[in-house]
DNA sequence: CATTCTTACGTACTGCGTAAGAATG
DNA sequence: CATTCTTACGCAGTACGTAAGAATG
């Protein structure tokens, strides 16, 4: 029996499929079928059911999921405790939300890839809610991103909030003056696609008052949405830092509105259960890194 | 990082050297050196101060000894509790008492050849005091002998009580009469060894009534202390069920005395801090197997 | 019939034992 | 100078990838 049998075996469960293993672990379907046989045989025991196609687990299989999980926590947190860090070595897939990208997401791989040499990353970027989906799918190890959800099969770190404003032209004509919902649902609104996090606030926000905004466009990206703003389309909920120059230099403004809307929080989020881990790790590196609003907030995980 | 050379290192640590713990492991001190080496190079951290010559751990070293062994631990009870026993293998090593090799250990073999028939033995009969250093000293797993010491750091289980009896021939004119210690410390005694377990309670009892009593030799053996007690020679304390033909036989008979000491209990002590292990599998095995006369005590390890 | 796992085979590697070497107390 | 660890070298076993095969839904 070895570490890489567990290994191996642990994410073929948690994945569903040898195959999929396979390319978590970057190898071949054949290794990780023979690592798993060879696991059975060290223990003279059958893991999986093969009579059907899919790998499911057997009552042993299940027990024996405990106890890998556990080992291999230990082992990784060995791994971050006492080795240094230029031993630690792998992969990491995580996903960023856009904001994150054009902000500090290059101080960030900088600083990973100075104290930890040898990881190599595999960076997504993609709408919040299509982020959450790939982590819950075990497809991504840790996601930068909006957020304030607390679930307890995650454990999330909070990077510090954006503030966020409607923003028009000058030229659309908007003025000084403050927006109610309806009011400003006069407007043509360039949104966020539904699966991005601001979707659902937005929504909120106009529906306070029973307010129904035509969308001019449903963006997937918020330069999209800011390009198409500054090109006098419509009003769109920006992030101001982002976008000072454009404010300052007047291709910008901010719309002044009742009610706004808090500043959105970024968190780090990853699989709960870990007490050690690379993705909690770089969250903490992303945590130091990150020039968003930091707020008080018990310091670690949650 | 592997299994091996975590468990290459928890007895490296353990026994004080390389090439203790290449004999434990069955492996050359070359393979030792090399798969520690590999540790180390793994974790980028040197484990061992090499400067001297005896393997002295390095802060981190004494770090990763605790992850080690919870790590080993945790792989050894997956084994027992989710493999099958033909799945367990390698060597425990193991120390009796006389009086368990002449009664119940035979069938303590068998019992262990059909549940773990890919283990392998290596069986040492002493007398109890060396049993024992030889087990702090973790040259012995596990130890089968006369005891009821409630050390921090040993496990023990209670496999019956032994009755003992001070025997002589009856030629030697002892009769039925009830002897103190005073009176029969005038008869000469066959004792045994000072690290036999008997040896401190035989010298209490005498020294009970400050009765010096004259050795006519001291044994390392319970069945050279018969032997010559079935010669004629003197008086000793002798296990009663063992001899029991040569009493019917009227070739021994029992001396009966004042305050006579309680029955003997044997225990099976292997090192504590394991939740499971062959060792402690083997002692179970072996409370199952024994004869000696149960008692009412808590049933598992202690 | 596409997907998923297994089997076969050749290769490359790595881990081990033997044996010799270096260093320490 | 004996003990203890390290290094060198050659062998053997094995773990992997490629590719073909079997089975399932």
């Amino acid at each position: 029996m070895t570490l890489q049998q567990l290994e191996t075996f642990f994410w073929t469960v948690k994945l569903g499929s040898f195959a999929a293993a396979a390319e978590r672990l970057h190898a071949t379907q054949s290794a990780v079928s023979m690592r798993v046989r060879e696991l059975e045989r060290a223990l003279c025991v059958e893991l999986f059911d093969r009579t059907h196609r899919a790998a499911r687990l057997t009552p042993k299989g299940r027990e024996l999921m405990d106890y890998a999980s556990r080992i291999l926590d230990l082992s990784t947190e060995l791994e971050h405790r006492i080795g240094a860090p230029e031993a630690i070595s792998g992969v990491v897939r995580f996903g960023v939300a856009e904001v994150v990208t054009t902000t500090w997401l290059p101080r960030l791989i900088t600083v990973i890839a100075e104290r930890y040499p040898n990881v190599r990353l595999e960076i997504e970027e993609a709408l919040t809610a299509e982020l959450m989906a790939s982590l819950h799918q075990a497809e991504l190890e840790l996601v930068l991103a909006p957020g304030h959800t607390r679930t307890p099969d995650l454990s999330t770190l909070s990077l510090g909030t954006v503030d966020f404003q409607w923003m028009a032209v000058p030229s659309l004509g908007l003025g000084d003056q403050t927006y109610s919902p309806h009011e400003l649902a006069e407007y043509p609104i360039i949104g966020m696609k539904e699966s991005s996090f601001h979707y659902a606030a937005l929504e909120d926000w106009f529906m306070s008052e029973h307010a129904r905004c035509r969308y001019l466009a449903r963006c997937k990206s918020v330069a999209v949405a800011a390009s198409m703003t500054m090109a006098g389309m419509g009003v769109s909920y920006l992030p101001v830092r982002s976008y000072r120059q454009e404010i300052e230099q007047g291709r910008l403004a901010i719309v002044n509105v009742k009610n706004p809307l808090d500043p959105v929080e970024f968190i780090a989020a990853c699989p709960a259960g870990h007490s050690y881990s690379l993705p909690r790790a770089i969250a903490e590196l992303a945590r130091e890194v990150s020039d968003f609003q930091h707020i008080d907030r018990p310091d670690g995980f949650v």
